[in-house]
DNA sequence: TACGTGTTGTTGACGAAGCAACCATACTGC
DNA sequence: GCAGTATGGTTGCTTCGTCAACAACACGTA
């Protein structure tokens, strides 16, 4: 954190330092593809699901808010009621009103839900594993984790300081053909 | 790449290797998120929708196979169709039939496209320069571009092998209550 | 030339997620 | 106790993306 330069080099469409980035989103994109396709076919349930069925598991007593819920698994409110929908259709979750508030709904697990969780686990496990952990070595992983969280604590709501920027001065300049 | 254990400790639903991968996903899900607004609000224009400009833009003559973009934006063919069919509604793309294979059709970046491209990209410069490239210091960039391509390459289509897993043994053993 | 096979892109049907509007219930001050 | 406001979830509508089926075309072979 020892950047002394008044205002950093500008930044255009293709600069070498969009590479990490790019890189980050391409990463992403295709190791959440995966795992998402081996969890559909190994146990039918997406990405998504798996996620929340794990956010409940985890809660106390495996029962959890549907808000609290939607925080945790970066869903709209809405988005959460239509996945629990869903779940309770597969009989994967149930519908609970809180005792100590009228308005709410809680989302359980049931023991069916807790069975797929298990069996789910092994192959999301793996998944990240294999995909993930075993391609990055661990004095990167660690860099990687300190990252990573700085960035989203920083993109996270309720943060909108711009801070110093490496683009205060911006060049879009953008090719005009040829490659 | 020294792991010199046959196997490695099995990996558990709240083992603390998950952490960097959970960091991950949500620097990735905050971080886009907030590029999309920030596009959106600022020139009508999605996420998507500007990487779609800017890949064409890239290409020669400023045109691009529908095929090759489906690639380069990491979308379905249908995708891209619907995709192009937004940018020519809105002015910003055309089509055009290829010369060589009359089958296929070719986006075409408009005069207005280039120019809300070249708009869309200050924002978009300055929102990776400042949810990402701003938080992490220059050896880490070094670092997270080195295993995101590595991740990336690793996951990508046609590339099936294992290898060495963190989980050979894996233990599902999910919480039974209590946080 | 004509036929079968493989590409390339579009279309229809569908699923998933977001926003905004909406109900029901909780809280607050009077 | 009772308005008025705030909060928690669900619902309608829209958008966006995928898959499967399809049409149009290219290419190899007889």
């Amino acid at each position: 954190m020892t950047v002394s330069e008044p205002i950093a080099r500008p930044l255009t469409a293709k600069d070498p330092r969009l590479a990490p980035w790019r890189a980050f989103l391409l990463a992403h994109a295709r190791v959440s593809r995966r795992l998402d396709e081996e969890l559909r076919a190994e146990h039918d349930v997406s990405f998504a699901e798996y996620d929340a069925l794990l956010t409940i598991a985890q809660a106390p007593d495996r029962r959890i808010r549907m808000g609290l819920l939607a925080e945790q698994v970066l869903l709209s409110k809405s988005g959460v009621t239509r996945l629990i929908d869903r779940l309770v259709g597969d009989g994967l979750v149930e519908r609970s009103t809180c005792l100590s508030d009228a308005r709410g709904a809680e989302a359980v697990l049931t023991e069916r839900g807790l069975a797929r969780l298990r069996a789910a686990s092994r192959t999301h496990l793996r998944g990240i594993s294999e995909h993930f952990l075993a391609i990055v070595d661990a004095t990167d992983v660690e860099v990687l984790e300190r990252t990573m969280t700085a960035v989203a604590r920083r993109a996270g709501p309720g943060d909108s300081d711009p801070g110093i920027c490496v683009t205060d001065v911006i060049d879009p300049q953008l090719p005009t053909g040829g490659r």
